[in-house]
DNA sequence: CGCCGGTTTGAGTCCATTCAAGAGGAGTGG
DNA sequence: CCACTCCTCTTGAATGGACTCAAACCGGCG
C-alpha cells in the first residue's frame, strides 16, 4: 500500500497500476513525483498546439477535450478526458504539442514537471512501462475513433461516443455508464463525431425517439445497455480495460 | 558505429535513434535482439484483430496497413505503415490486437519476439523510451487522421494523404514526395479517407485536372510541393519528424 | 428585463453515395 | 493464341444523408 492515501496523485497511480503491477517502491516513486494543484475553469486552454510544455497534467477530476483546429477553421475534437488521465504525456517526449488541450469543465489538475517524469521513468522501468502501456491506449482510442468519424453513420457515431464515454465514467470511478452527466454542448460532440451541430440535435431526437436514450439537459440515461451497444456497433476491447501487461522482464 | 551495419534491424535502429540518442551499447542491443527474417506476400495478413500474438514485426521493405472491419463490414484503415516501423508494439504490452494488419505489398520483415523486446526496454531505459516516443508518433498520426476524415473534404482528405505518405517515404529512404509508386488500390484508398472508391477515382480525376497531382497506373507525381500541401491542408508537425526528444535523465 | 450561449426546427441544397454497367489489364488454362 | 475470369478502374444517373442558412425558442444570469 502507497504511503500517503490522499495524495493528490492517486488517479495517476491507479491509471498507471490499472495495468502494470508497481511494487511499493514504485507506488512511492509515483506518488513522490513533484506536483502542484490546480483549478483550471471551464473553456481555458491547459496546452496549446504549437507550444512547447515543460509540465505535463493530470486530471484529478473534471472533464477536458483535445483538439486541432484545421486550415479552414473547422475543430476536430479527437479524444475527452476524465480523472486520472495524464493529458498531454506526449510533452514529454515530443518536443512541440501537436494538438490543444482544452477544459470542458471546471478541472483540478496535478502540474508534473516533464523532467521528473522522464527521470521515474528511466530511473523504474515497471512505470515506463506502464506510461507506455497509457499511450498506447491512447493510440488504439484514436484508431476507434478514426473508424468512427470515417465509416458510421450518425446514429451509431453518436450512440458509441455516448458508450465509450459512459464506460471510461465508470472505470474511473466517476459515475455510472447508464446515466450520467455529459458534458458537452451538441457543437462539441459534433466536432467529436465529425457532424455538424445542427444535425447532432436531430440524431440525438432521433435516438431518443428510438428508445435508446432518455435526455434532459445535458443529462443521457441508457435505457438498454446491450441495445445501446448494437446500436453503437461498440465492443469495448479497444478500450483494453480489464487487461494485466505483461511483466517487463521478458 | 553499430557492430554490424548488415544486421536486418538496421531500419528499425534507424527508427529508434531518430528521436533518441542512444549509446554504442544501446544500439548494440537493439541489433541484438533475437529475430528472424520472413517474406510475407502482399494481402496477406501480419496481425489480427482478436489474436493474442507473441512476436512483433518490423518492416525492412514494402508496404503494410493497419484495420479494422466494423460492424456493417465495412473497413477503416488507420494507418499505413513502411521500411523501419514496427507494425505492432502493441503486442508488446496489450494483449489482444484491437486491429488487424495486413502486408499491401510484398514484405520482408523481422519478426521479433515480444518478451525480448520487454527485456531489452527493461534493462536500457533509453530503448524503452525511444520505443515509446515511436508509439506517440503513431498516436498523434492517428489524430490527425481523425481529424482527416471527420472534418475535410474529398480532394483535401486524399491530397493530405498524398502528402503524408510521400514525406514518410522520403523520410524512410525508400522514395521520393514528389514522385512515388502508390501501392493501394482505390479501394483501399477510399478505406483509409473514409470515401467510397467510386468517389475516390473522380476525386483523383479532379485533383489531376486541378493540375495538383499526375497519375498513371498506381503512380503518382505532385507538381508543385506547396501547391500540394495547401490543397491537402498538409502541415507536417504532427510527424514529428525532424524532433530530438530531450534525454531522458531529467 | 434583456442579453447570450445553446438548443430546436424548417426548407432547400449539395457532396458523396448507391446502383449499374462497361472498359482495361493481368493471369490462367485449354 | 485466344477465350475466360477476376480485379480494378472508369463513367453515368439517380438518390439520399448530412449540410447550410436562417429563424425561433429556451434557460440562466447580470
Amino acid at each position: 500500500m502507497p504511503e500517503n492515501p490522499e495524495s493528490p496523485l492517486q488517479p495517476m497511480l491507479r491509471t498507471l497500476k490499472r495495468h502494470c503491477d508497481l511494487s511499493v517502491d514504485e507506488q512511492a516513486a509515483v506518488l513522490a513525483l513533484p506536483h502542484q494543484v490546480r483549478i483550471i475553469e471551464g473553456g481555458n486552454y491547459m496546452v496549446r498546439e504549437g507550444a512547447q510544455p515543460d509540465h505535463c497534467l493530470v486530471i484529478l477530476s473534471g472533464f477536458c477535450f483535445r483538439h486541432k483546429i484545421l486550415g479552414d477553421g473547422s475543430r476536430s475534437i479527437s479524444a475527452i478526458q476524465m480523472r486520472g488521465d495524464m493529458v498531454d504525456l506526449h510533452n514529454v517526449l515530443l518536443r512541440v504539442a501537436d494538438h490543444s488541450v482544452q477544459a470542458l469543465t471546471r478541472c483540478e489538475v496535478a502540474v508534473i514537471p516533464t523532467n521528473a517524469i522522464r527521470a521515474v521513468a528511466a530511473t523504474f522501468p515497471h512505470i515506463a512501462s506502464a506510461l507506455w502501456h497509457s499511450t498506447l491506449v491512447d493510440g488504439s482510442i484514436a484508431r476507434e475513433w478514426t473508424a468512427n468519424v470515417g465509416r458510421r453513420n450518425a446514429p451509431t457515431r453518436l450512440m458509441h461516443l455516448l458508450c465509450e464515454f459512459g464506460i471510461r465514467l465508470e472505470d474511473s470511478g466517476v459515475g455510472d455508464r447508464l446515466s450520467y452527466e455529459l458534458p458537452m454542448t451538441q457543437e462539441q460532440l459534433a466536432d467529436a463525431t465529425g457532424l455538424t451541430s445542427v444535425h447532432v440535435n436531430r440524431t440525438l431526437k432521433e435516438l431518443a425517439a428510438r428508445g435508446l436514450i432518455d435526455r434532459r439537459v445535458r443529462y443521457v440515461a441508457i435505457a438498454d445497455w446491450k441495445r445501446a451497444e448494437e446500436a453503437g456497433d461498440f465492443n469495448s476491447t479497444y478500450l483494453h480495460l480489464a487487461e494485466q501487461a505483461p511483466p517487463l522482464a521478458g
